[in-house]
DNA sequence: AATGAATGAGTCTTCATTCAT
DNA sequence: AATGAATGAAGACTCATTCAT
């Protein structure tokens, strides 16, 4: 992958745009910043043993004012979700844009989920994975299209490797270990360790792919 | 991997050499059925959204009386790990004695914790990975020896493997990158379905080794 | 009772006249529009389930801006069951102007008090019954003096009714038993049903009076 | 009505047999005492402005013990109406069949319901007319049939004096009427006043019918 | 071993009220 | 006048744990 499209990852443009274009909550609004601080605590925490005094002290304000904002824990579990699959989805679609080849659209792919399970960007999708139990039967029926958009552009880009002989099993069980692969690294990166989240990308990739 | 090794995992043999041995609790008494049922319990709603009282349903008994066999909730978790990798890691050694190649041992290795994972055996591995933060540190201390023993003999078939150029990076990373497949099945795999658990770990151990 | 007195009643003049005179609050000011809402909320819902916000959304403005005509919500209450009197007196004295007979008096009462509780004048005697207690005793004291004056109507007129035999029981319990009579119309009562208010009161007043 | 219809309402043996007969809860037992309690304090304050708290305290124990006995604090609410009715239906057919005369009968039938909302004996008649709405649906209709059974016998009864030109209104509407000045006595009976409960009851006797 | 009752600290949520803008 | 954000006290309910029986 070019340095330009790795780059272009992470500038703050993107961002911009969506609030502009109301995709996203601003996250210099109070919801917002709720939003964020609520990711992290997801992730550090999970959501079971995250309080709403752990979320209204993270925002120094107590616990009554959360609902102001929000009706219930359960609807900030739902926009956090929502925002990450969202902001993830915009920042895919760039990386998509400034690649040609497949293997680097693969790439592209993984390092962006990677990134966005990772990174402290309030895109936190590894809480998709390990919360999705948390979320109320309702609520994962109104995430699910968004989600099954999202993994359509995934389940494309694996069809096409098999299809070139690039990948050698059913691309969707391919997806699956990804998925794994991917958000089990919370489990174990440490920011500033031996190996960066695109030096890590560049390790799935030769996994996943036969000849990368 | 050799009919023969598959079905031995399978045997009842192995378990009752534990038991005889006193290496794990035997299933059949009291202690036993609690270890079981919080297992399943646990892999199915995690351990904070398990109470106590379901833990005494499951068993047919009152929740105070939960109390005379293990002292808290948290010693129950502990246990359920513990046995989790004794019976595991039993079951490994067994199955790498029953294979010569090395790419036969590694697809063991993958199978057996899949199966862990998977199986209603009471060595729910993926345990150890969703719950281990409910561990309290003083018990994630107890049980770190334990892992490491384990983890070892992961680590030494795959370094085998990157000497061989049967794998290409990172034998710790490629690890983790397992770890994180296989305890993700769980969100996905159902019993009937179109894979069984041994075409599962096939496929996994062709995305592991580079010509599996 | 006449048709006269009877349509007397529903006459607008009644009420602007008491406005005029300030004797009641303007129904078409924002207080006014106020206190009406909160009459039938508090009579639905009663009081205590009646939340501030209840009030705003039904004036369409926001719960705090509520602060800004009452100091508080029991400020409110008072001011409806004191609206709730001085309206409901006011019918009363006309509907006794208008009748010169003891028992058509009495029977005008009767049909004021139903009125004042079934229908949706913002003159809902019930509150006064079923959310008494409500109010904090400060208050019930600054209500007790008119209260007393329209019980004393009530009571001068059963008395009279009780020495030409037309009641043969204590005047003071008969009131009290109409009182609960009444009030527990809004438990079954349904506009456009088998009997219609006039009807009704005709029934009370056969069952109060012995020839009726 | 006879003296020894009055006393025997009193007697305890009724309430006895209907413990032994298992058709009302022990008032000895815990869960007994917890709703004769809930039964007062209802009455007293009213559903909503009753606490749990406020519970727990009359009965010595802390608030979360409460949910030991009962689910929630609707189901608390159910069982004391539940019980209101079964005690009350046993009290009045007694009293039925200690009468003969029609208006003894009649007489009895206000009597048992008055002193069910006057007296501190656990079927407390007003809380069903009072905290109905504080009922769920669900449980509104879970008591409605017997509630009906209970109303019917009043309806015979009330049907026979307008057939035998007692009553000169709708037998339907009168009960009514008489719900509403019976429920309406808790506002103001006091016990030890000028009146005692028999005395009341042949006041509103002498309402409803005739020449009683 | 087992039970049932009790505990107390904790959970999410509600709501009247305040106040700067 | 009106708003939106915030407050804090209170609400019902949960749950691991204890303990007398």
């Amino acid at each position: 992958m070019s340095f330009t499209a790795l780059s272009a990852l992470k500038s703050k443009q993107l961002t911009d745009q969506l609030i502009d274009q109301s995709v996203i909550v601003d996250p210099a609004s109070a919801k917002g910043r709720l939003l964020k601080s609520a990711a992290t605590l997801f992730k550090r925490q999970g959501f079971d043993s995250t309080t709403v005094r752990d979320l209204a002290k993270e925002m120094g304000i107590k616990s009554g004012s959360l609902f102001h904002h929000y009706q219930s824990k359960q609807e900030i579990l739902l926009n956090v979700m929502h925002q990450a699959i969202l902001l993830n989805q915009a920042r895919l679609e760039l990386a998509l844009s400034l690649n040609e080849n497949l293997t680097d659209k693969i790439h592209a792919l993984i390092l962006c989920e990677l990134q966005a399970s990772l990174l402290d960007t309030g895109a936190q999708m590894t809480i998709l994975v390990y919360e999705w139990r948390c979320l109320n039967p309702e609520n994962q029926q109104k995430l699910l299209t968004l989600r099954d958009n999202y993994e359509a552009v995934w389940f494309e880009h694996l069809s096409q490797a098999k299809t070139q002989g690039l990948v050698n099993i059913d691309p969707k069980i391919l997806r699956r270990f990804l998925i794994g692969s991917i958000s089990g690294t919370i489990h174990w990166y440490q920011e500033g360790g031996k190996y960066s989240t695109e030096k890590l990308a560049e390790m799935m990739l030769m996994m996943a792919l036969k000849d990368a």
